[in-house]
DNA sequence: CCGATTTACTAAACCGGTTGCGTAATCATG
DNA sequence: CATGATTACGCAACCGGTTTAGTAAATCGG
């Protein structure tokens, strides 16, 4: 029971108890082939010493590292204050571990880029990769994909190349979303959105005029904005909106943060939400169930999100997954105060 | 030029180089003892086929894994959504890495404490730890503290323990945001905090209580509501407040979240700021800038810290470090419209 | 009771870089 | 030209688990 200064190696515990290292291994792994009376004399010693193995030295002979990589970009505008992230790596990184797996976290910036990935990936310091929001254009993808790493996207429907990915419902949100306006009687409806080569955008959109096309009322009246979703790109884009088309009764934002700023500016107009105008947000951020009015906005499965993608990773690692198989999860709607779902 | 199939072993390539391992290993490293035509062929294959060498391998020889932990909580109400902790772990990344060092993310839980931490650290699969937000009472860091690692801890200030850390000085920032208020004419404040077991929680009341100390005026009169910071504690606090202290002419929150709250409760009871009751936050989170009224708030040298932090260890690492060194940096006072230092 | 199988375990060769030691060749010096 | 110092490498032993081939003993069947 004491806690003996710890052993170093494997044979010097095999020594201690009269063995080779071999059978030390294979006790550590519950392997068959030891006597179960050695067996227990080795546990013994393993547990005073308080020994643990050496995981390179593992690494090395099984040929493995035991943990994936993810890749989060910093300081790109459009992605890097998302606050859907910290959410994201923290189900990525809880299912990783309890499958066994170490995350490490790589990180790229103006002076460092993805080359540091690139020779992690080819250094076998990680065993598969996860990419968040990667961009259609992305040079990552084709690279990574070169290299034969076992990856998953994830926000990015890479339907071209043969590479597995999670996604979530963006468009049936907010078809669901424009549609609930639509039956609510709103007529002239602005769809704020960010860049087409961000795939969530470009679903989202999809989503809402799809709505649009199919309610079928010519008197509804839908154009949509396209600029960095952002709180002061909210506010512009509101106080323009209201001078080109003052009879505007739904905003529909492709951001949290974006609604944020039209709820200002529409406050500061004199504007009544949802009275006059409707106003939906999309992450469901904190703010939108603390603002005045509380917003009604679009939640993603971001923890299933994280949680699907290790799996999907996991098993292609096992060499359970040859081809590419993609999953789309379901968002969910949050209907609040500024569509007039809900009563203050 | 042209990109052949990757050789797989350093053995390889000096096959194919007429040399041995050893000394490909040499022009890997750019050491000397390697002749200068010797080494251009050497480095042109290796650049033919794209050779990057085995981490794992070596790692295995140099007895060290060129990477480092950071442990995270998760699901802990008072530190997980806390909105610091993304910029926090970008800049101790981006750190990291561009000092050769892999970053390995481990996450607690409920059901997945620490021991895989401390299982990892003794398996070598880090060379040093950074252990953000700990509070006192954590276990981790004395466990962390008997095998030895380097460590440093981020945000709190273990001064009982030979053990290094990095905070900023949250005590100085309240004294003066306090101190500003009280120079602006408050005479009834009442300071919004979080448990004293968080060290920043402690020390930014030491500071708000020291400025109503010195300021030395009988009239004022101050007191401190500790609950858990969030924006519907806020709310409610604010609500037993006015009722409780209707004179009450400033409130100082240990938290912009709360803060939010605050403004909040603030606008439906129909009180104005700055005019009636003055405004404080802390964190400078989006919210603060974008509010109404923007509010006054302390920012934290987030991105310095983690650099710091990751340098800090990196010393340690490197053997010239044998000392704790803590440090203290210098946090920035925001102030904005919520204390009347701004004009709309 | 003997040959055949199973079990328990050892020895040693891996995994793929790294590095100290040894040696042959080159160079400097007197 | 002899001697000592340097340089350029090869060789092989590491690092510490893992795993396969092989051996001795134990078990089993008939």
């Amino acid at each position: 029971m004491s806690q003996s200064e710890q052993a170093t190696t494997i044979r010097e515990i095999a020594a201690l108890a009269g063995v080779s290292g071999g059978t030390v291994s294979r006790v550590m792994n519950e392997k068959p082939g030891v006597g179960p009376e050695t067996r227990a004399r080795i546990k013994a010693l393993i547990a005073e010493h308080d020994f643990h193995g050496d995981a390179t030295a593992r690494q090395l002979s099984r040929g493995r590292s035991d943990s994936l990589g993810i890749v989060f970009p910093l300081q790109v505008s459009e992605v890097v204050m998302h606050p859907v992230y910290p959410e994201l790596l923290g189900a990525i990184s809880d299912a990783a571990q309890d499958a066994g797996y170490d995350v490490i976290l790589f990180t790229t910036n103006a002076s460092r880029g993805v080359e540091h990935v690139l020779d992690s990936v080819k250094r076998k310091r990680v065993d598969g990769l996860i990419l968040p929001a990667a961009s259609s254009d992305d040079p990552l993808i084709a690279q990574v994909e070169s290299t034969g790493t076992p990856t998953v996207l994830i926000g990015h429907r890479q339907r071209a190349r043969r590479i597995t990915w999670v996604d979530c419902t963006h468009d049936e949100a907010l078809y669901a979303m424009t549609t609930s306006l639509l039956l609510a009687g709103r007529r002239a409806l602005t769809l704020f959105n960010g860049p087409k080569r961000i795939s969530a955008y470009d679903l989202r959109a999809q989503g809402f005029w799809r709505a649009i096309r199919e309610f079928g009322d010519p008197a509804v009246r839908a154009n949509e904005k396209v600029f960095d979703m952002g709180f002061v790109g909210g506010v512009e884009a509101t106080e323009t909106l209201l001078r080109e088309v003052p009879a505007t009764d739904a905003i529909v934002c492709s951001a949290d943060i974006t609604a944020a700023g039209v709820l200002d500016a529409l406050a500061r107009s004199g504007f009544a939400v949802p009275g006059d105008i409707a106003v939906t947000g999309f992450d469901d951020i904190d703010f939108a169930s603390h603002s005045t009015p509380t917003l009604s906005t679009v939640r993603m499965p971001l923890h299933e999100t994280g949680a699907t993608a290790v799996s999907l990773l996991l098993e292609m690692l096992g060499g359970g997954l040859t081809t590419p198989e993609p999953r789309i999860l379901e968002t969910t709607l949050v209907e609040r105060e500024s569509t007039g779902s809900v009563t203050p």
